[in-house]
RNA sequence: GGGCGAUUAACUCAGUGGCUAGAGUGUCUCGUUUACACCGAGAGAGUCGGGGGUUCGAAUCCCUCAUCGCCCACCA
């Protein structure tokens, strides 16, 4: 065996990941070979562009710890990876790149052309980011990876089109939809940002008509679009315009006659209290427009320049139109004054220009009968939002949810299957109809085929049933693995993707039953990672930590393990690059521990054991595993997590292994068989219970486990099953009994190292416990006691050794001693309480400045030096004494038998006088009674721990 | 404007009415013993954002205020 001490991640994460891959591991077990039981999850599909970022490394990291448990647990487990062709991210990259190559727009190559060259693009990088999946451990099925513009999911696409356009949900209209003049496209309204922007609020005069000299005012922050007002308003009370209402007011420049007209709408106290009406480039406007059956007057271009209506502007740029409106209108004296304001401005998400609002012929779909069984499911319960409250999100979305937009007119994407005869009727077809061939409808020749493309979760939403083989309901896998189980994604997404995906679940997987039709029955919304300052992370802001950095520089596991420490369910989290190091250590800690086994294998093992610590570490991983269990049924990532690393490293390494290795060493054969075979055990299921965190240091050190006890492995850890605790259970006493011996040995090191007595088995350590059976205890375990605190000797003692005085500190105890006292003592009582240590220190103070004040806790205090007792009950003892009187009349436990939570006589302190301490505190009522409580069952705490007090004197033996 | 979340040790966070509020990092002291110095032992560090209330008991439940963040809607 030649493990170094040291665990590089780097020599081994390439071959293990491969070793998985090649064993099929990733793969569900071939029909009718597996268990039975799906368990299907489908990875949110990245951009093709996209590189990874740490969203994406927590989300992986979620969905393979997931994916790993069920595969250990024997479901037929299936994780479908994929990307997303991102239909305007990925055609600005590529449009980028040829510009840059070749300067050449996209126009200027052609449409086949450009075409031609995202398909390089894409061949070339894009399955990076897949990659960097992998790079984290992922345990996709990649023989199984699918991309939104292959073949099968184009078709897919086409179907759905066809079928809703069948069913009358998809028509086309002329609406005011967002308009990205730079990327020349519609966009949809989720993909508008608003920026708040400095800007002006511009105060306009139009003239009335037949009133020369008299104006209307109106408000407005984007003057250029005066040039396609149609109409003023005002609000029908206000008296400043009240007389005005039914007359006109003549547009400059365009010198154009328009309406006055009154609108409930129109906020009086706003601006001027009368506005402009453009129903062609604002979507309020819009809606006043169509109450008041104003013209609707479009002056724009779609690359934003002023068309043709606009007068002596047409051709200018929109920023530059504005200027000029601005100026001229000052010249006439119509331009009335100029408000600074900050107000939002809707950017495109894509390229941060400004929306313009414009009419145009798109094509929609009808949301609101698609949205109803979405509803249904959640409200049913079929679907469920972890953490919860994102399910508010996703209704309020569904049940206002307007008609989507669907067309892009872009190139890159799936082409909408519409084509047109000579007289434009339109007609949708799954198969390709050429030009000539005649319209199913019509009978004329089809003249030609719409031009745009479909909006990108067009295809994304029908993700979860295409990749298994939809619209081919035989397909196997549609059969055997749809309806998924989990989807993890980020919060951002529930209205783009994940709503659309029930919707697409519900309209085209109409065979199932109805609860079946839901997509994925948890969605797991994962937290968002921000930056150290809680800034969200991204690349504009560049403060993001690249995830591919942090593994190469402290592993896969590492990052892994960190994050998930880090991301309690529902919080986002804060990130730094040190956080990272948590993991690492970590996982270098269970590869020295594993070290450690391996280096003691040589003889005889035996399962089971009655000497005490083993069968304390037992009862532990018994617990451990349960918990661990639950929570990783349950998704709670963090718990199980935590809960792993504080038995690995608390209970495993600082107490188990310390404990055995005088076994392993001494001349008890039987005894050190056992503990090889505890270790072994122990060992085993930790491995396999921290596999799903992370998987390759678990993995290698697997191998070299079986390699060094000389037993074959039955299988890879990947597909090894779940840890279950067979065989072994809780066992209260020996973790009660092993209690008192870490309270024993943790007293004992407290005086050595508040006394910085350096000497060890020269030493003779006087421990006093009050209570027999707890001295028995320590009797029974002394030499192990004696043995982890580095003692010669150790004495158990029923008398209460105290200082000299009582008011004396150790600080002084300490410099007598080196002098010539022989003693050191100090009281040391277990488990003693850093609240209580901090009151006793007030009330000590003052302390004199050159005494010691960190030591000042041990002035004399009612928790440890009972004898005096308290002057009166405690907050604390009066709430035990509560706690026991309702353990009592529940008729649960009598005190007596509560494990010594019987504060009344704990310390025969004669502090049981005023107790009940208050009067108000009676029993309750054991039944009955409206608004009555509920009894809280006893915790397992309260019966497992016995009140402990030990203080502990040390002697120098010569 | 509407909704959601956060506020606990110097920092990052656990802690859903009950035992003395915990962990990791950082700090201080001591230490090389069968793995691990990415280690071990020990210590110091908290008015649980403020104020009210409910309760025998509140970090936890309710009200309120303050600060920070996110999402949605958006007034020209």
């Amino acid at each position: 065996m030649d493990l170094s001490t040291r665990y590089t991640p780097s020599e081994i994460e390439e071959s293990t990941y491969a070793l998985w891959k090649d064993s099929g591991a990733f793969q569900p077990p071939a029909p009718g070979e597996g268990s039975g039981r799906p368990f299907t999850v489908m990875i949110p599909p990245p951009n093709v562009t996209g590189v990874l970022h740490m969203g994406h490394a927590l989300n992986g990291t979620v969905q393979d710890i997931v994916v790993r448990h069920r595969r250990k647990l024997g479901f037929d487990t299936l994780w479908v990876p994929g990307t997303d062709h991102a239909g305007i991210a990925t055609q600005a990259v590529v449009e980028k790149k040829v510009y840059a190559e070749e300067q050449k727009t996209r126009q200027e190559l052609g449409r086949e052309a450009f075409l031609q060259r995202i398909w390089d693009w894409k061949e070339e990088h894009g399955n990076m980011i897949l990659q960097q999946f992998q790079r984290l451990g992922c345990s996709c099925d990649w023989t199984r990876t699918a991309f939104t513009m292959d073949e099968r999911l184009s078709h897919a696409v086409r179907v759905a089109f066809v079928d809703l356009w069948k069913r009358d949900l998809i028509y086309r209209g002329s609406r005011l939809i967002n308009w990205d003049c730079v990327l020349q496209t519609a966009i949809s309204d989720d993909e508008i940002e608003y920026e708040k922007r400095k800007g002006s609020l511009w105060h306009l005069r139009y003239p009335l008509t037949g009133r020369p000299g008299e104006f209307i005012v109106v408000a407005t922050t984007r003057p250029e679009t005066m040039l396609g007002d149609t109409g003023v308003a005002v609000h029908p009370e206000d008296a400043r315009y009240k007389d005005l209402i039914g007359s006109t007011c003549r547009l400059p420049f365009v010198d154009r006659e328009i309406p006055i007209v009154a609108d409930d709408d129109v906020d009086a106290e706003y601006g001027s209290g009368a506005v402009k009406i453009t129903p062609a480039h604002d979507p309020a406007d819009y809606e006043r427009g169509k109450r008041h059956r104003l013209a609707q007057i479009n002056i724009l271009e779609k690359d934003g320049r002023i068309n043709a209506e606009g007068g002596p502007f047409a051709g200018l740029t929109r920023e530059e139109a504005r200027k000029q409106v601005v100026a001229k209108l000052d010249e006439m004296g119509l331009l009335e004054k100029i408000d600074k304001i900050e107000h939002n401005v809707s950017v495109s998400d894509r390229s941060k220009s400004p929306v313009e609002p414009m009419i145009s012929e798109q094509w929609f779909v009808k949301m609101q009968p698609l949205a109803a069984p979405a509803i249904h499911a959640l409200k049913q319960g079929w679907l469920q939002f972890r953490p919860e409250r994102w399910g508010k999100v996703y209704l309020h979305w569904l049940e206002n949810v307007l008609d989507w937009c669907i067309s892009r007119q872009l190139w890159w994407g799936h082409r909408i299957p519409v084509w047109y005869d000579a007289d434009e009727v339109p007609v949708a077809s799954v198969e390709d109809l050429k030009i000539g061939d005649t319209h199913p409808t019509t009978g004329k020749p089809i003249v030609r085929q719409d031009p745009d493309v479909l909006d990108t979760w067009a295809s994304s939403w029908l993700w979860p049933i295409a990749t298994l083989g939809w619209p081919d309901k035989s397909s196997s896998d549609l059969q055997r693995f749809y309806p998924t189980q989990f989807l993890s994604t980020a919060s951002e997404i529930i209205y783009l993707w994940v709503a659309r995906m029930v919707m697409a679940g519900y309209a085209f997987m109409d065979e199932l039953p109805e609860e079946q039709r839901n997509p994925f029955s948890t969605c797991y919304i994962h937290a968002t990672v921000l930056d150290a300052k809680g800034k969200r992370m991204s690349k504009s802001a560049g403060n993001g930590i690249d995830p591919l950095d942090m593994i190469a520089q402290y592993g896969a596991d590492a990052v892994r393990f960190s994050l998930i420490l880090l991301t309690k369910e529902g919080q986002d989290v804060r990130l730094s690059p040190d956080r990272f190091e948590q993991g690492s250590r970590f996982c270098n800690k269970i590869w020295n521990a594993a070290r450690f086994v391996m280096m003691n294998m040589a003889g005889e093992r035996k399962a089971g054991s009655p000497v005490l610590e083993d069968r304390w570490i037992l009862s532990r991983l018994a617990g451990t595993t349960k918990l661990v269990s639950a929570a990783l049924d349950e998704y709670r990532f963090n718990e199980a997590a935590s809960e792993m690393y504080r038995f690995v490293w608390n209970d495993f390494c600082d107490w188990y292994v310390e404990l055995v290795k005088s076994r392993l060493t001494g001349a008890d054969a039987e005894s050190a068989a056992y503990a090889r075979g505890t270790l072994v055990r122990v060992l085993r299921d930790i491995l396999g219970l921290l596999h799903p965190f992370t998987p390759y240091v678990t993995e290698v050190l697997w191998q070299q486990l079986h390699e060094v006890i000389g037993e074959a492995a039955s299988d890879l850890l990947i597909r090894a099953p779940w840890p279950d605790a067979a065989g072994i259970g809780a066992d209260a006493q020996a973790e009660a009994e092993m209690g008192l011996i870490q309270d024993a040995v943790t007293s004992v090191r407290r005086v050595r190292a508040l006394t910085m007595i350096g000497e060890r088995k020269s030493l003779q350590a006087v421990v006093s416990a009050p209570a027999e059976e707890v001295r028995a205890v320590l009797e029974r375990y002394r030499g192990t006691i004696a043995n982890l605190a580095y003692l010669g000797e150790l004495e158990i003692s029923a008398a209460a050794e105290r200082p000299a005085g009582s008011a004396v500190s150790v600080a002084a105890v300490l410099r007598r001693s080196c002098c010539s006292a022989p003693t050191w003592t100090s009281p040391v009582s277990s488990k003693c309480s850093k609240a209580a240590k901090r009151r006793r220190k007030r009330a000590c103070r003052p302390c004199s400045a050159n005494s010691r004040t960190r030591l000042s806790w041990n002035a004399p205090t009612p928790r440890w030096s009972r004898a005096n007792g308290p002057a009166r009950p405690s907050c604390a003892r009066r709430s035990r004494c509560w706690r026991a009187i309702r353990t009592w009349v529940d008729g649960r436990r009598r005190p007596e038998e509560a494990g010594g939570i019987d504060p009344c006589h704990e310390s025969g302190s004669g502090a049981d006088l005023n107790c009940p301490p208050n009067e108000n505190m009676r029993p309750v009522e054991p039944v009955g009674g409206a608004g009555q409580r509920e009894p809280r069952p006893p915790t397992d705490k309260t019966q497992a721990t016995p009140e402990v007090s030990l203080r502990c004197s040390v002697t120098r033996l010569s």
